[in-house]
DNA sequence: TATTGTTATACTCTATAACTATA
DNA sequence: TATAGTTATAGAGTATAACAATA
């Protein structure tokens, strides 16, 4: 087919071995595949990563999504409007300071969430399924780094 | 510092081993660098890529350029036009087929790109500089492999 | 005075439709 | 009829500004 010349053509200009060209179509192909995925479950990425943060043990506020997510607070707005709308996640009142809303997953929000991400663990492990669990690693590791996301790895 | 809560939460969220999280924030900081680096040469990255293929030996039509950088040929057109204004790529019909153009970079097209090259260079080392050349090729592979683009495999 | 969440709005990037000139 | 390049426009995604309630 006529993509090897495409692929010769990107490799002579010096594209191929260029991080910042690389990764922006290399994220551009998983998040078609992930976007896929997701709209099995009426979701979009940014509905499944509030969704599982609003799943963690301390429940975050909007605020601290928004931080974590680098979105727009209001932007945010409209995306708990829908899970709330399905259900899946709840805004509840703050104790300590009644301007802030903790989101709080629904028991079928955990469900849903759970469900979606063995979905997406499939789709990982299919577009990591030519690398060994060392190399998996590996590129894991250097896309945390990359995003400037430490965590403290103890494997063993 | 606070980023260590905010990434035990993606950690906890699950988000930190999920590749398409990861990999849109890995592109998302890489590209504000490469962006910083070709701001200085008055260059966006599709300026730089689309001046890149204009230096290939063989010099593509827009409709290329377009096909091989998954741009509307409409997008391509501005591009081109400010290339063109700083004089640094030419529209030349083609002898074959009068309705294409062929692009060609100029001399100082040529030479600007070199030196927009060895700054990206630059910075793609700083990014890969806790990676062995062992570690960088694998990372370079899994997301060429990723971005589907198969260079080094000449299978048949 | 500053901050949380919200609304309305503006901006940027990208995709679509229609046009011309060639084939 | 179909295609390369162009123009104008519409849409999605994102950022900005202003507001009410609370601190």
């Amino acid at each position: 087919m006529n993509d090897n010349h495409e692929n010769l053509m990107l490799k002579e200009a010096g594209l191929a071995t260029e991080v910042g060209f690389v990764i922006s179509r290399a994220k551009t192909q998983v998040l078609k595949q992930v976007d896929h995925v997701l709209e099995g479950f009426g979701f979009t990425k940014h509905h499944y990563a509030v969704l599982a943060l609003a799943c963690s043990v301390e429940a975050p506020s909007q605020r601290e999504i928004a931080t974590y997510m680098r979105l727009d607070p209001s932007r945010l707005v409209r995306i708990l409007d829908e899970l709330e709308g399905q259900e899946l996640v709840r805004r509840e009142r703050s104790a300590h300071d009644r301007r802030t809303w903790i989101i709080q997953a629904t028991d079928s929000g955990h469900q849903r969430r759970t469900e979606a991400s063995m979905a997406l663990q499939q789709l990982n492990d299919n577009l990591l399924r030519h690398l060994g669990e060392t190399q998996r690693q590996l590129l894991i590791g250097a896309l945390l780094h990359l995003a400037e996301i430490e965590v403290q790895v103890e494997q063993r």
